[in-house]
RNA sequence: GCCCGAGUGGCGGAAUUGGUAUACGCGUUCGACUUAAAAUCGAAUGGAGCAAUCCAUAUGGGUUCAAGUCCCAUCUCGGGCACCA
């Protein structure tokens, strides 16, 4: 009698399913398709991780399941193998992150086969190949054509370790996402994605998908949309001659990517964040422009403020005021964004200019502060100091008027000092007695007539900048003449492939290690002269940024679909049929990838490229696995569980998978339990012993029918709503079940079939020795119910009795009334008339009311 | 501060539509097998009590024949956002 042996049925079937090519998917277009999976790897030096198996393996069941029940299923597998620590190995070692990554994927590669995933390898794709990176810059010039992919000269986040510039998304809470150190505000001209066109559409899709309320709480959060209403305020005695001229001088320079926030507004709005065309329409019109979601406050606003950065402020100043100013948003700027955030205390300076309030007339002071940000709305304030509390504070500090126009109802607990609630307008004029709800139209629609402002929609989320300034990332296809226009690479140039260099470096002028490449950097191309639009040939100076890495990752789940196509990014045939992703799992990423893969669908979808608009119908958001202590696993707390150390330490991948899947709820964080995973072993022994000791079955007789079915049930059930850890409860009760009963051949098959999805080495070995397919079995309605069931006797609600009636008995009510209360516990409990007897059938419940 | 999510045995967790709270697993205890140990198999295991029974799902109220589940308030923990006008 030999024992059960994981490594040997391991090795054996893994060895059957490469040859095989076992799980291909197949070009059957009749089925009903499935596409699953996973967010692909970034393949690290240190290989797998237990979180990986988690994330893995919840595909892998699922991809087993529909598989099981005779889908066409797609489930291919990738790596995403751009990205810094490759680079940094490389500026360390001076090994080719070309090398580096190679080896890392083979690695990844078979330690993934290692765990039996049912993958159809045959799609493997890695973003750093250029047959792949080709296809992302097409993609990135399908973007750049329609005016989506765009530079513009601003503020970036910088990290000075790194020596790149940052995402929004990649800055967590002022550190750099990477490395952790803080980062800094740097001057630059960038490329970015117009993602902002895409804001209402993004938000308003978000409700109808089928993913986690978490997921879609912090991405409507990211997108930030308010309502409200720009306000013009003209500047009292307008601006100087000589600063106006000048003004138009400075800006005739700037290159506005997006439109003057004026004219936003539409069916998407355009990116009213930009921070060098904000204030250019006032610059010119002797205006300033703020943003606000109160213009029912309109008649309390006592004093405008600008942002540091705001172009106007150096315009506003006068000779007293100028050393003052300019030193305060010199200061401000120079902070980093840690520094003004941690200091809440309100700060700022008077610029020496007044504006007028649209509404009163009156002539109110225009300060400077950092507690309004440039990038967000108008970069401009109206102070309301009595019903907003930033403002009322530094009214308070800097002894500025604060004037009511909202009345606090009576019945308001609201005790701060000002109110921010709705109520009654008062010295508003006109607006008098309006409830501020209603005050907010009537006023914007007064506004508008007086041509001083109009209804606007704003959003947090700013455009996506992709500049890297990193070698290892897919380059920008896009060169540059001597005066720096701009030349979109032809799409039948591609790829822009990078080149190999000696030193990965990146140098101190932010540039890529790109730029060392000489021979790579220039080159002749026919383009036409933006003068004269005549053909010529020019020496031209390639992008040194590359893409950021997310740019990689937004497209890769429909390469998927025709991972090999020489013609297309993704075929439109195999598009149709497969996408979108069915299922998609990951643990991570859920403001940045998931909202750009959202981004790129959209568009594709308005180019006619893809037939569908949201790239993925279900998302399985999983959660971590901690080290055993609960705390997160880290090289440096020693306190990292190897999964290639579980399997070979003898329990086998198909222990490891099942035991990830019991561990708890696949989406909550679950502590790793060194003696729990030898529960799921003794299990899977107990499945092996069923079928391999004892010459198989025990019983020919139809034993079991009922347990048999209810667990076809209960494991189809749990895994159509992914509670993976409740169906492995129900296979451990199945088995135990076995054992005191004996099991037939069928319970053999059955256990067996249900228990591949987790353990399919184990599983197709029990399959193999009974001769039987892996066909999923269905359950009998009619089979689930025993010949006897548990009626549960209750007296006012609590448990006195239980009676055993027949299954056909437990329609007739007055009956198992009868037998309750002729039960002697009953009767002590029940000494009169019930007052009420309430029975419900289903749940097998009898209530007596005494 | 604002917005989510969650609090159930010694531990991880189950209870899907308001209907037997604590499935399954770990741990612990006892027993069988063994010269012995491991492995395996079997039994017990929320608390109090000899028992009948009583008390237990963060806390306090409420709705209901019946509440872990619904409602109100409070506390604690986790996550997200955070001077966003």
């Amino acid at each position: 009698m030999d024992r059960y042996d994981p490594k040997t049925i391991e090795e054996k079937w893994q060895k059957i399913w490469e040859e095989s090519e076992a799980f291909k998917a197949s070009d059957d277009e009749t089925k009903p398709k499935m596409y699953l999976a996973e967010m692909f790897p970034y393949p690290s030096g240190a290989g797998l991780h237990v979180g990986h198996v988690r994330n893995f393996t919840i595909v892998d069941v699922l991809t087993r399941f529909y598989t099981q029940q005779e889908m066409n299923v797609l489930r291919p597998f990738g790596y995403d193998t751009f990205g810094l620590p490759a680079e940094n190995y490389a500026i360390k070692t001076g090994t080719a992150p070309q090398d580096v990554t190679k080896t890392n994927i083979a690695n990844f590669r078979r330690q993934a086969k290692r765990l039996g995933l049912a993958i159809d390898w045959s799609r493997e794709i890695n973003t750093s190949d250029p047959e792949y990176y080709r296809w992302t810059q097409w993609c990135f010039l399908q973007l750049y054509k329609k005016g989506l992919a765009y530079r513009k000269e601003s503020y970036q986040w910088w990290c000075p370790v790194d020596q790149t510039v940052l995402a929004n998304e990649q800055v967590e809470s002022g550190k750099c996402w990477r490395c952790g150190t803080e980062v800094e505000k740097k001057k630059m001209k960038q490329w970015f994605f117009k993602i902002t066109d895409y804001a209402d559409e993004l938000l308003n899709d978000v409700d109808a998908l089928d993913w986690p309320e978490k997921i879609k709480t912090m991405q409507k959060n990211w997108i930030g949309r308010s309502e409200g209403a720009v306000v013009e305020f003209e500047i009292a005695g307008g601006l100087s001659e000589p600063s106006m001229s000048e003004l138009r001088r400075d800006l005739s320079g700037a290159a506005p990517a997006t439109t003057a926030p004026w004219d936003a507004e539409g069916r998407r709005p355009t990116g009213g964040r930009d921070r060098v065309s904000a204030g250019q329409a006032d610059a010119i019109s002797n205006t300033i422009t703020v943003f606000t979601t109160r213009p029912d406050t309109l008649f309390g606003a006592t004093f405008l403020v600008l942002a540091p950065e705001h172009p106007l402020v150096k315009k506003l100043v006068n000779d007293k005021t100028r050393e003052e100013v300019e030193k305060y948003c010199a200061d401000a700027m120079k902070k980093s964004e840690i520094e003004r955030q941690e200091n809440k205390e309100k700060t700022g300076v008077y610029t020496g200019s007044n504006a007028i309030n649209p509404a009163t007339g009156e002539e109110i002071p225009i300060w400077v502060s950092d507690y309004v940000l440039m990038g967000y709305g108008e970069g401009a304030i109206m102070a309301v100091p009595a019903h907003d509390e930033r403002d009322y504070e530094f009214a308070k500090k800097f002894d500025l008027p604060i004037k009511t126009v909202i009345e606090k109802p009576e019945d308001s607990t609201d005790d701060e000092k000002c109110y921010h609630g709705e109520g009654e307008l008062v010295n508003s004029g006109r607006f008098d007695g309006v409830r501020s709800e209603d005050a907010r139209e009537q006023i914007v629609a007064w506004l508008e007539q007086q041509g001083q402002g109009k209804a606007k929609v704003t959003y947090r989320m700013r455009d996506w900048l992709i500049s890297r300034q990193r070698y290892w990332g897919c380059p920008i296809p896009i060169a540059y003449d001597e005066d720096g226009n701009e030349y979109p690479i032809p799409e039948d140039q591609l790829p822009v492939i990078i080149p190999e260099v000696e030193d990965y470096q990146p140098d101190n002028t932010g540039r890529s290690a790109l730029a060392k490449a000489k021979d790579w950097l220039t080159f002749e191309m026919e383009v036409e002269d933006p003068k004269t639009g005549k053909k010529v040939k020019k020496t031209l100076t390639r992008e040194t940024d590359t893409l950021d890495g997310y740019a990689c990752s937004s497209w890769y789940l429909w390469r998927y679909v025709s991972p090999h196509d020489k013609e297309h990014a993704w075929n439109p045939d195999a598009i149709k049929y497969w996408a979108p992703t069915d299922v998609y799992v990951g643990g991570d990423h859920a403001v940045a990838h998931l909202l750009y893969i959202r981004f790129w669908a959209k568009f594709f979808a308005d180019q006619k490229l893809l037939p569908f608009r949201e790239p993925v119908k279900t998302l399985l958001y999983n959660g971590y696995i901690n080290a055993p202590d609960g705390k997160k696993m880290s090289k440096s707390k020693g306190n990292v569980i190897d999964p290639l150390d579980v399997i070979d330490s003898g329990y086998g991948a198909d222990t490891l998978r099942t035991y990830e899947m019991f561990i708890g709820p696949y989406d909550q964080d679950a502590a790793w339990d060194t003696k729990a995973i030898g529960g799921v072993y003794r299990f899977l022994n107990r499945c092996w012993s069923l079928v391999f000791d004892n010459g198989g079955a025990t019983r020919q007789d139809p034993a079991n029918a009922v347990i048999r079915n209810q667990t076809i049930k209960k494991v189809t059930e749990d895994l159509h709503r992914r509670s993976f850890n409740t169906a492995v409860a129900a296979l451990m009760e199945y088995v135990n079940e076995l054992y005191k009963q004996g099991a037939t051949n069928e319970d053999l098959t059955t256990l067996a079939k249900l228990l591949k999805p987790f353990a399919p080495h184990l599983a197709s070995e029990m399959l193999e020795k009974l001769e039987e397919n892996d066909v999923w079995p269905t359950w009998d309605e009619k089979a689930l119910k025993a010949e006897t069931a548990l009626v549960v006797v209750q007296v006012n609600g609590k448990l006195r009795a239980k009676l055993e009636v027949p299954t056909d008995g437990l329609k007739d009510q007055e009956k198992i009334e009868k037998l309750a209360l002729e039960d002697e516990n009953v009767k002590k409990f029940v000494k009169q008339k019930p007052k009420k007897i309430i029975y419900v059938e289903r749940a097998k419940i009898l209530n007596i009311v005494a």
